[in-house]
This record gives C-alpha cells, structure tokens and sequence, in this order.
RNA sequence: GCGGGAGUAGCUCAGUUGGUAGAGCAUCAGCCUUCCAAGCUGAGGGUCGCGAGUCCGAGUCUCGUCUCCCGCUCCA
C-alpha cells in the first residue's frame, strides 16, 4: 500500500480510537492546530517520561527547569528572532508564486551591482595597465547612473525596512519594475508582514499594556536562567539544563498532521561547555541522541543524520536526526553547535555579566553550548506511525483475517495491560477487578467485558497495549489467568503474582533506558 | 494568499428528472456465554457546513460564505 495511504489512515485510526483530535472540530476545526486525545495524551505523557529520565536520572551534570512561556520583549530581540522571525511576502498574481519583498530588492540589487561590475571588466579590458579602477568608477556616467540607482534604493529599503512600510516595499519593487522569475511580470499583490511570532498584550488596560510574544522556541528560556540554575545548582562545567515545554509559531503553511503545527512542544537540553571543547561535545550529543531513538526499536535504518551546509546565525555546526516519516526522511530533532551567540547576546542586552568562572583554567569566559532539540509532537507522530500495521491472520479454515495493531513499545504504550473476564457472570467479573486492583498502582489497566473475547483483543491491537489477560472459571480456583501477546499473539498460563513480574520485566522503562 | 478537491449519523458512504433523509459498521440496553472481530432482539443518534435566492416544494439547481485536505511560497 502506498505510504499516503497508510498516512490517511493512521490520521484516522488516531481520531478513532482517541489519540489526536483536531482542534476545537466542534466548529470546524483549526488549522494545524491539534488536541491529544485520552490515549494520545497517555503515549505524549510516557515519550516526555523517557526524555526526561534519559536526561535528569541518567546524567547527573543535567537538571531540567521549567520556563514561562511569557518572556521579557527583549529576549526575542537578543535572541535574533524580531529581525529574523517575520518576513515581508509578495504573490506574482500571474505566477502565482509567492516571494519575499526583501529577498526580491536583494535580488535585483545584486543585478545593478554586476552592472558596475561588467562595466569595469569591460573597461580593463580596453585600457589594460593603465586602468584605475577608482578613477573610473568616480567618472563613467553609466557607473554613475546605477550607483546612484543602488544608493537610492539601498536608501529607500532600509527605510521601508525599518519603519515596516509595505507600501513602500511594493512602490520599491514597481518602480524598479521587478520582475518575477517564472512569470517575467510585474503583477504583483500588496506586501504583507508575516510574524511568524504570535503577539499578545500583557497587562488588562490597553494604554499601560506592552507587547509580548508567545515563544517560537523554549531554548531562550534555559539561555536567561543560565546564571540562576548555575550558582543555586552549584554546577560545574560541563553541564546542561533540559527543558519540555509549548512553543508557538505562526508559520504560513502549517500541514501533514502534528508534523508541523502552529502551537508545539520541545524537548530541549542546554549543555554548556568550555570554549573549544563544543565540537567534541557537539559529537557526544549527536551520538548519545541517536542512541536514544534507535533504543525505541524502530528500526535503526528509518534513521539518518543531515549535516546542515547552510548554518543559522547562531551555529558553527549543525545536525538533524531525520526519520522515515510516511512522506519520507523529514527532521525529528536538531543537534546545534551554538558557540557562545545566545549567551554573549543576552549579556549586550542585559547589561549583565553571564560568565563562567572555570577554577581549572583560572578565568571567567561566557560557555559555548550545544543543543539537543527535538520536537515532542514528532516524536509521537513517528512512533504511531512506524506502530501501525495491518496484518493478514489465516484462520486457518482457508478464511484469511484482518487485524490493526499499534505495535507501540511496550514501555511507552498508553495502556499496559487489559484485564478480560472471559463471561460477564459467575464471579468473573469481581475477580479481574481484584486483579486490576492490586495493579493499578503501578500500571495503567484497563476492564473490558464487552463482546466476545476475540473482538476485546482486537480492541486492544488497536490502541497498542502490549499484554491481555483473561479470567476464566478456573482462574478462581488456581489463580492463574491466560497472558496474550499483542505482537506474537500467543497465549501462555501464568498465576496471578508472576503477572506482576511480567509486566515490571516487558513494560519497564528501565530496559530503554538502559541501552541508551 | 493563489490554484485544485471536499463537506449528508461517531466512522465509511448511498440518496434517481428537485417531492421534508437511508444502509453497513460503531454506540447503548437486553438475550446468548464463546480464548482471537462481524449470533439474536430492540433503542438512541442528522436544521444534509452556514446563509441567501429560484420554486408550491431544495441534500439535489444558482450565488455567496466558512472550514478542512492537497500543491505553491516560508521554515532556526
């Protein structure tokens, strides 16, 4: 089957059994945005556990904190994101391809420039040793003509920039007579600002209130508490901050499920390190991040890394983990190499002195960090999606059955284990909730009595729990109930207290963990 | 934002030249008691996305509008 096929379907086996749900769908939806359901809400609560163990538990230089979303307007600022995060777009109406404004005026920039440049090559030429190039540039009228074009224009776009003035932006690429690439016209729509910050208002009255933007990243809130955590943590470099949280972006085209949404959430961690040592750090982490995924038992060849050739404003290195998505190999988590960027710039800002003082070396220096980043949404995503699978049974009788299993690791799976009298009566019932009972502590259980038992297993298939038990007549006299596995389907007597023993084995985080 | 597709029960869909909504599955109750779904009986559930228009009469025709899905542009 095709893997848009299995894509569609697996969106709504998740709407059908309780995992994710569109958001507020009572009045038809919003856009890329989603809400996890009773299930889902279980298996995103589990992944976080797995996380936030590998990182806290298992490392004891990690501490994980927990930021506002809400944050000072001027960390954004700091951070690089005002400037970066919001572009102003224009569509060719003929084209219908979609541009943006600043990105067009470069362009053409650039164009003017090689004018000049052509120019002078020509020049040379004619000239030979005697040219000077200064001399000309300051004399030739056609050199003249367009750097007073480019002063004019670089004059005119910076202005529009800074005082945001699509207006002025669109009247820039008309009277330059911009064209578009495909459509060779100048029909363009009006430019229009896209934030990818969503903004709000703190404070209830209007005058007194100031703009404030929801996070499009939870990595500024570790960066800002970088001193606080340091000195009441009495940590040492190298260590790191590790933070879960929602983060928000306004992106322009937001699709393919929870891939990619609107409002999201990260699993993040900070490792600060010494000046010099990030690159072998920066390995580390890729190494160590891997190892994390492929313990899940996915299959170590949906994974690959994707070094990044262009580097983002604030890296020396970079890296995604990419995953076999059912559209192919897309980003699952970033491991960055920020050198001291965030820090040093929070510093500017602030006013304040954010550095280290490194008792080995003697000095005071602001760490480099590496990032791990990955994003909790896709994770899930990934996860359902390499669970899913549709598997022919022969009944034997020539008959060929169908049955959908989520086969969700066993230690993350939103339900453990589902307790099944065999009939409603005769005291069948009681028992299993005994069972349940004594249990539920530990394990998240669940009771089905309804239907025929074959029907109840396949309940079960589908929403990924690892193991049934059923209580039958003799079960109250032996105290021995009938495990079934969901992937092997193979049923095997066992007594009640091994029960207990099965599932602290096969359900534990522990086993994960520990191949980490 | 542009282009294309779609919107009828929880799900999958049917609905004739316009005559006030149906099926299967699911759900619930009862019967049956059965170790890999689909036994029997009954019940609940829909302003046909929303709003106008044409018509005696609109799920069906016309217009508008909203939302979702796919493609394009963007992506730290």
């Amino acid at each position: 089957m095709a893997q848009e096929d299995i894509f569609k379907k697996l969106i709504s086996h998740s709407k059908e059994y309780g995992f994710v749900f569109q958001s507020s769908e009572l009045y038809d939806g919003l856009s890329a945005v989603y809400d996890y359901g009773q299930l889902g809400a279980e298996l995103k609560k589990n992944i976080k556990e797995y996380w936030w163990n590998a990182m806290t538990m298992l490392n004891e230089n990690i501490v994980g904190i927990d930021a506002a979303i809400f944050m000072h307007p001027t960390v954004w600022k700091a951070s690089g994101h005002v400037d970066a995060f919001s572009d102003p777009l224009v569509d060719n109406k003929d084209s219908k391809k979609r541009y943006r404004a600043d990105i067009l005026i470069e362009e053409f920039r650039e164009k003017l420039y090689a004018k000049i440049e052509k120019e002078v090559t020509k020049a040379k030429k004619r000239f030979g040793e005697t040219f000077d190039e200064a001399q000309f540039k300051a004399t030739n009228p056609r050199v003249l003509a367009n750097q007073e074009k480019i002063d004019a224009l670089t004059k005119a776009f910076q202005d529009a920039l800074e005082a945001s003035d699509m207006v002025a932006l669109k009247a820039l690429i008309e009277d330059n007579k911009i064209n578009c690439p495909v459509s060779g016209t100048c029909n363009w729509t009006d430019v229009r600002q896209f934030n990818l910050m969503f903004d709000t208002k703190l404070g209830s009255v209007s005058e007194d209130a100031s703009t404030i933007y929801l996070r499009p990243e939870t990595a500024q809130g570790i960066f800002v508490n970088f001193l606080n955590v340091q000195k009441s943590g009495r940590m040492k470099l190298p260590f790191g901050i590790a933070q879960i949280g929602k983060a928000f972006r306004n992106e322009i085209v937001a699709r393919q499920f929870i891939f990619r949404m609107r409002e999201f959430e990260q699993m993040e961690m900070q490792f600060f390190v010494r000046p010099g040592d990030e690159m072998k750090w920066y390995e580390y982490w890729k190494e160590k991040r891997l190892a994390w995924h492929l313990a899940l038992g996915l299959g170590d060849d949906n994974y690959r890394f994707h070094d990044h050739d262009k580097l983002a404003h604030y890296a020396n290195a970079a890296a995604d983990i990419e995953f076999k998505f059912p559209f192919g190999f897309k980003e699952l988590e970033g491991i960055h190499s920020r050198t001291d960027f965030d820090l040093s710039s929070h510093q500017e800002h602030s006013g304040r002195k954010i550095q280290y003082f490194d008792p080995e070396l003697n000095k005071n220096y602001v760490p480099y960090v590496v990032e791990t980043s990955v994003g909790l949404d896709r994770t899930f995503l990934m996860i359902l999606a390499n669970s899913y699978t549709e598997e022919k049974i022969d009944k034997g009788d020539g008959k060929v059955d169908e049955r959908v299993v989520l086969k969700i690791p066993a230690a993350i799976a939103p339900v453990k284990l589902a307790v099944l009298p065999l009939v409603k009566k005769d005291g069948l019932p009681d028992k299993a909730r005994e069972i349940i009972n004594e249990l539920k502590f530990d394990f998240n259980c669940q009771y089905d009595e309804k239907d025929s038992i074959g029907k109840r297993y396949r309940r079960q298939d589908a929403i990924g729990t690892p193991f049934c038990v059923t209580i039958d007549h003799d079960s109250l006299e032996d105290n021995m109930v009938t495990i079934r596995d969901r992937d092997t389907m193979k049923q095997e007597r066992i007594s009640v207290p091994q029960l207990r023993e099965i599932l602290n084995e096969k359900v534990s985080m522990r086993k994960l963990l520990e191949k980490i």
